[in-house]
RNA sequence: GCGACCGUAGCUCAGUCAGGUUAGAGCGCCAGGUUGUGGCCCUGGAGGACGGGGGUUCAAGUCCCCUCGGUCGUCCCA
């Protein structure tokens, strides 16, 4: 009996990894582009850092946290979610200044897997840390809409404002009298939430309370929030960004205030359909002890992206067969100035007839199939028996394979 | 955490309800034949402790219990 991966967990492995690897590759890029550097925070980080930064209630915490004691005692964990560690990170280099970074790996929560949810996941992710403008909450979401776009997820954008300390604690008293009210309407396990967490009824898919009844947050908005979510608004039209303004978005963890986003892919079957979501965190600095610093970001899932727009593998650009007494050998030193070239090239490593070897490059998909026979080469192209000369080997980038210049 | 369904060949599954000789199919894979050196067709071959453990029985893939995985919903979230 092979030992199995644990639950939850699983390999991304060929062929769906051509995928991850064109995705991974599009997420280095863009955020790049738009001036986010890489930043790699520790895989795992003393449990306290979550427990704070994310919300001690907050159910990421007290029931999905991977947390063990290391050799001396300490609590660690394994991270659930990005921001925290990058919050973490920028506060012990000083605290100060604007930080952009990009991440990109793995997070971990102990939940039971489905469609979409998987005890290890990939998320890329950016942090903007250190503005408290408009622009930052729009730059930011920019760069979600075109990298989604770019990967191909259908969605819709959903915002909204939480307010901030100012105006936020009013709201929610009013929503935790207004769900009493109505407490005959909620499931059997949110009865007991009211007090703790009332907004979390709102993303219930069981609980009916009376949504015309409810105080929407947009009505308790001070002054400042609502001036800031207008310029987010703004920003947002004259970048030609579509997005629906909800009322029940509310994000799963404690720390955002201001700005909250996320988006939902349209074409998932699943109910798992949040593919990325965000939002602005000014109070996160001070709850890990810090002086105040306003931040904004978003998490995307990748493996829900692919989920949703699977994309096609990508096969190789050259398949060599060798004809007779050919070997690996002589192949791989036919395939070394392609490669060089920047093409995919592939061979078989082990003995094989010519007729297993065509086969094996139908099988890798690939656009061209060389067959080497003593010192020549002959190219073809797809199906079509035609072999290419010298010239439209040249054409495609190809001159590596005039048989002169075979090393 | 709760509920439902499902684990038999690399993959998709039949066989389980009415327990009984060496456990099957298709696809895939390997070798050979045919072919315009690879998409079709023909022949042969490799590949399984039926997820794991315990129990009932003369006999368990099949019945009972437990356990571990998977899928879906709920909770929660990316």
């Amino acid at each position: 009996m092979i030992i199995r991966s644990p639950k939850g967990t699983g390999v991304i492995g060929p062929p769906r990894s051509a995928r991850w690897r064109e995705v991974l590759a599009l997420w280095e890029d863009l955020s790049g582009v738009y001036g986010y550097e890489l930043i790699v925070t520790p895989v795992f980080e003393f449990t306290e850092l979550f427990e704070r930064g994310v919300g001690e209630t907050n159910e990421v915490v007290t029931k999905q946290m991977y947390t063990f004691a290391d050799r001396r005692g300490r609590s660690l964990s394994l991270r659930p979610e990005g921001t925290a560690g990058v919050m973490r990170a920028y506060l012990a280099q000083g605290g100060t200044g604007r930080w952009k970074v990009a991440y990109s790996g793995p997070m971990f929560r102990y939940e039971q897997p489905q469609g979409g949810r998987r005890r290890q996941f990939w998320q890329i992710g950016v942090e903007c840390v250190g503005s408290s403008s408009a622009a930052a909450d729009v730059e930011v979401i920019a760069l979600a809409e075109e990298f989604l776009s770019a990967v191909g997820v259908e969605n819709q954008l959903l915002i909204n404002s939480l307010g901030d300390g100012e105006c936020r604690g009013a709201h929610l008293e009013d929503m935790k009298a207004a769900m009493a009210r109505s407490i005959a309407d909620l499931c059997s396990s949110h009865r007991d939430v009211v007090e703790l967490n009332p907004l979390r009824i709102l993303d219930c898919k069981l609980c009916r309370p009376d949504h015309e009844t409810l105080p929407d947050i947009a009505e308790y908005w001070c002054g400042p929030c609502r001036d800031h979510f207008g310029e987010v608004r703004q920003g947002l039209d004259d970048l030609g960004i579509a997005y629906r303004r909800s009322s029940r978005l509310v994000r799963g963890l404690d720390y955002y205030s201001r700005t909250t986003f996320e988006y939902v892919s349209t074409t998932l079957e699943t109910s798992q359909s949040t593919v990325l979501g965000g939002g602005r965190y000014d109070g996160l600095a001070e709850t890990l002890g810090g002086r105040p610093v306003p931040g904004v970001g978003f998490a995307g899932g990748i493996d829900r992206m692919l989920m949703a727009a699977p994309g096609e593998s990508v096969g190789m650009d050259v398949f060599l067969v060798g004809e007779k007494e050919i070997t690996a050998f002589d192949l791989m030193e036919w395939a070394a100035p392609l490669r060089r070239a920047g093409l995919r090239v592939a061979f078989e490593l082990d003995p094989r007839s010519v007729k297993a070897q065509f086969k094996a490059a139908t099988r890798s998909s690939a656009r061209y199939v060389g067959v080497v026979s003593g010192v020549e080469l002959e190219m073809r192209e797809g199906r079509n028996r035609q072999t290419l000369g010298p010239e439209d080997l040249e054409k495609w980038g190809m001159k590596a394979f005039d048989p002169e210049t075979r090393p």
